[in-house]
DNA sequence: CAATAGATCATCT
DNA sequence: GATGATCTATTGC
């Protein structure tokens, strides 16, 4: 008997064991320098949430006091405090009364900065996402877009500055990766210093989001 | 394909 | 009272 639905294949990349055993935590020290460096390195790097794990594809550069797109621009109050903190923690905030954003800060203890993690490409956990995120219909799909990947690794507000450098949180790197083509551009859904290049994504990834209008 | 509206709330004016 | 580091469904070409 043939079925009339073609159904995508949600089977895992890599094994978590496999993961775990390959990649290493990046040391509070990749973290704690230059926003923009930072943000380029991140790219093809692992997010590891508890047993769902993506690799980075996209990510935007958040600068401080002189950076008018940045939630630190006005100095440390309120959320934006923990990106004036310690590097290698997460900042994670609420927006749009629906969604919630992910990104890692960066600069030396004092120093405001973090980079928004805008896409993943899906390695392993991948049912589960699918189950958090119904609606996707595609591997590619799944954790396309800021507030798509918190949905399906599960990242809330209750990890807003958590320690990336250990426990189930955290960002992996694989030992020998080849290096990144990068494709470097405006970033996305801002309104001020819209035009600086500071959003970086992974050339040719399928799993990158959409933007705006469908294109880049 | 592109454009637009609606959802829904923390934060700021 | 308005805006926002977004996503989805719907409408229109």
């Amino acid at each position: 008997m043939k079925t009339h639905k073609v159904s995508t294949n949600w089977t895992d990349r890599v094994s978590f064991e496999r993961l775990e055993a390959e990649t290493s935590i990046l040391p509070r020290g990749f973290f704690g320098r230059h926003t923009k460096q930072v943000a380029r390195e991140l790219l093809g790097k692992v997010l590891v949430h508890g047993r769902t794990a993506g690799m980075i594809v996209e990510v935007e550069a958040y600068l401080g006091l002189n950076d008018q797109a940045s939630h630190a621009y006005r100095g440390p109050k309120g959320r934006n405090r923990v990106m004036f903190g310690p590097p290698g923690h997460a900042y994670v905030y609420f927006i749009y009364g629906m969604y919630e954003c992910v990104n890692a800060v960066t600069e030396v203890d004092g120093t405001a900065g973090a980079v928004l993690i805008r896409a993943l490409e899906p390695l392993c956990g991948i049912e589960l996402m699918h189950r958090r995120r119904p609606k996707a219909r595609s591997i590619e799909d799944l954790a396309s877009g800021p507030g798509k990947l918190t949905i399906a690794l599960g990242i809330t507000r209750r990890l807003n500055r958590a320690d990336l450098t250990a426990g189930e949180f955290t960002v992996r790197e694989w030992r020998g990766a080849p290096p990144i083509q990068i494709d470097v551009t405006p970033r996305i859904g801002i309104r001020h210093a819209a035009d600086w290049p500071l959003r970086f994504v992974v050339r040719g990834n399928p799993c990158c989001s959409k933007g705006p209008t469908g294109g880049r």
